[in-house]
DNA sequence: TGTACATCAGTGAACGCGCGTTCACTGATGTAC
DNA sequence: TGTACATCAGTGAACGCGCGTTCACTGATGTAC
């Protein structure tokens, strides 16, 4: 029974596809020759390539639900700029390490109405986060529910998007300054 | 001579459908229909989808070019909240007038190399711009030309990225609000 | 103003390419006795 | 340990769909005399 290991290398073909073509380029035949397999294999494990993207997000999803639990545990906090700073290279090390799948679903989520939501919802929990920290501790961006919630939509848009710049489209730069830059525009913009 | 006449039509076509459907989903015969022509018409005047996209992207390079000259003038700084919240009005008001072209191109540049520049080109003028203001105001957030760069990048991020979401995806809310919640996040974040 | 001819925008049925998807087959692995 | 049979992962040539692209034709507009 080598099934389970052929849907991985399934898997990481397109992991490691991601990281030259953008998810729209790739073809099956691109990744059963990525995985050494003939196109026949792939449907076996998949129905199509959305079907092969969506598992990649599961798995994410699942990751991120254990991840962010242990790693920040239960009673933080956010009212200062450590705080802050470890936040921000949290989610800098998730963003690298998960690249290929975060940018598949990023692209995937731009073309089809299929994708939108997944990519909603992953971006839902980080601003459902940003909000909770914001109105805890009364910062002057949160005066009331809405305007943290605004906040905190714009600050998950700036990481998100300066994640995927910096990591996908060109690589390549210091992790650590992007953070220190992150966290000091977070850190005054917040907490004032 | 329904030359031009037509080949506007075929441009306000995709506009209009962009704001139904992405551009990978647009197809020629959705545009030439949406325009009340037949098939063939289009390649009277466009090579293919792209070359429509790309003259799009010309039109709102040149708008932009004119715009941003008399809309802002030249001796302007960045120096206090108001000035600030002049440049967020100012750029939300010109996502907002060219939504669907610029939904499709940071769509397009998702997905295909050919886009990719000339999104890149859109954003480098963005940072340069907040990158000079940052240095020119001696921000807490620009000690060097890097990290100015740096932290022009990621406001230029946090802004496209929150108009994106607010006006593209789910429209309908308060520009205002919008404004003000950047408005103070930048200055604060920049201003400190 | 009228006629004959030229030009060119517009048409849409037909064509054909690229790629996803299928399926009859192969051979390896597992199971029964 | 060996043989016969069943199951199932893996294969890739062949098929066919969807859509972009073409092109011979139509009819409107412009031009010459």
């Amino acid at each position: 029974m080598k099934s389970k290991r052929t849907e991985a290398e399934l898997k990481d073909a397109v992991r490691r596809l991601l990281t030259r073509k953008s998810y729209a380029e790739i073809k099956i035949t691109d990744i059963t020759a990525e995985a050494g397999k003939a196109v026949g294999s792939f449907y076996r494990y998949f129905e199509d390539k959305d079907a092969l993207l969506t598992s990649l997000a599961g798995d994410f999803q699942a990751a991120l639900r254990s991840h962010v639990v242990e790693q920040l545990g239960h009673g933080h906090t956010m009212s200062t700029v450590d705080d802050i700073r470890h936040h921000v290279r949290a989610y800098w090390a998730t963003y690298r390490e998960h690249l290929p799948e975060i940018v598949g679903i990023f692209q995937a989520s731009m073309a089809s109405g299929t994708f939108r939501h997944i990519h909603d919802e992953l971006r839902r929990r980080q601003v459902e986060h940003w909000t909770r920290h914001i109105l805890e501790i009364g910062a002057p961006a949160g005066k009331n529910e809405e305007s943290a919630r605004m906040a905190g939509l714009a600050i998950s848009c700036m990481l998100e998007s300066f994640a995927y710049h910096r990591l996908a489209e060109s690589p390549g730069g210091d992790d650590e300054e992007a953070i220190e830059t992150l966290t000091g525009l977070i850190a005054r913009g917040l907490l004032g």
